[in-house]
DNA sequence: TCTTGTGAATCAATTCACAGCT
DNA sequence: AGCTGTGAATTGATTCACAAGA
């Protein structure tokens, strides 16, 4: 379930709060969720509550962190250096817990050899090795629109089956491997979209698009 | 709809490659969707198919365009420029149709004054003034955690009312403001739960829970 | 008494399947 | 003949509301 994270990063700020037990409706506020909606997502991964007293906060973090897979510790791989890639390499939240940075490929000379982060960058004629060698099993793509289908087909044919996608493209892949894309210019649309809604809609009437075709 | 946007981006490829019509099938095929779907999806913005040919490449382009208020233009400012913020001053996807880039705000001394992608930094101190005399609607939060909802508090009571928040945490806002959300470390923790699924799901017993605590 | 866990009810999204138009 | 637009059917998610447990 997506909303998992979601109550983990709010466990996470109770238990530095020292908070020891939290109920359902306590968190599902902290979360911005209905608390019914929360005890059905928790209730979910087993029975972890305690009837006329909650959630015991350590022990439901370990519970969630276990179903999300973060005891374990994945190794992620960085395809693209532009701006947005480095923007990645450097975020903390990647480091964070259950998550580790093994490798950073592009294929610009003058970024291959760079160091990133503590990590030096690998060429991408190497990707399958490097992925192979360092047992990747996610890879964060944010190289140009162009070459993602493409650099997204090696990753695959390397083993890798969790893709994080930052170019603006549908990827197509086989049966079996997970894509999640983050496309920042659709963000922007879509909050474009709720603003006109705030200012009365779009004007429909159709000269407005015969204007716009002669304008050309 | 959050589905328009992906469907103008694939409409946009068939455009610049001089197709002419789509059918639904082909379209939807393009999106990633169900064809039936997209119909639907389509007809809720009026009919703009023509039975047994399909639908107007050129016109629906148009037509989504107006329908997600991008034939207006939207001042945009980013707030927080680290490595996040940079990468998106950055980005080419923002400064596209529909969006102008309209001024930059940051709490450092180092980096007010800076010139990012042709705009000089502002001082937070200033984010009201510069907020109205811009005209901004839209506020990208790109600041830590903590300061995410002072921030939005402020970019709020300048009149904003819409947000693309990429800091960690759940925003409360008043009725009437949108904000998304763009949470890179939970779009991992997502595809981290997908992959362990793969490899068999957690392993449910509670030594581990036992060990773990043990080991601390 | 307080709060979880959950059947039942509601609400929304997706898909099917085909009538109707070109 | 082919494809859109859309009722009807289905599936899934959310919320309600309360019985059962601490």
């Amino acid at each position: 379930m997506a909303r998992l994270p979601v109550y983990l990063r709010a466990l996470h700020v109770l238990a530095e709060r020292g908070v020891a037990t939290v109920s359902s409706e306590e968190l599902a506020a902290a979360a911005g969720v209905n608390s019914a909606k929360l005890r059905k997502d928790l209730s979910h991964l087993g029975s972890y509550g305690t009837r006329g007293v909650g959630y015991e906060v350590e022990y439901l973090v370990y519970q969630i962190s276990r179903e999300l897979g973060l005891t374990q510790d994945w190794a992620v791989a960085i395809v693209g250096l532009g701006n947005l890639g480095r923007a990645l390499a450097g975020y903390g939240g990647f480091a964070s817990r259950g998550f580790r940075m093994a490798a950073l490929l592009d294929a610009q000379p003058g970024i291959v050899g760079e160091v990133i982060a503590d990590l030096t960058v690998e060429h991408i004629d190497d990707l399958e090795t490097v992925i192979k060698d360092n047992g990747i099993s996610i890879a964060v793509l944010a190289v140009p629109a162009a070459a993602a289908q493409p650099v997204c087909d090696r990753v695959v044919a390397s083993g890798v089956t969790s893709i994080l996608n930052f170019a603006p493209v549908v990827l197509s892949v086989p049966d079996g491997v997970d894509v999640r894309k983050v496309d920042l210019s659709i963000e922007l649309q879509i909050l474009a979209f709720h603003e006109q809604r705030k200012a009365g809609g779009p004007s429909g009437v159709e000269e407005e698009y015969l204007e716009a075709v002669e304008g050309q």
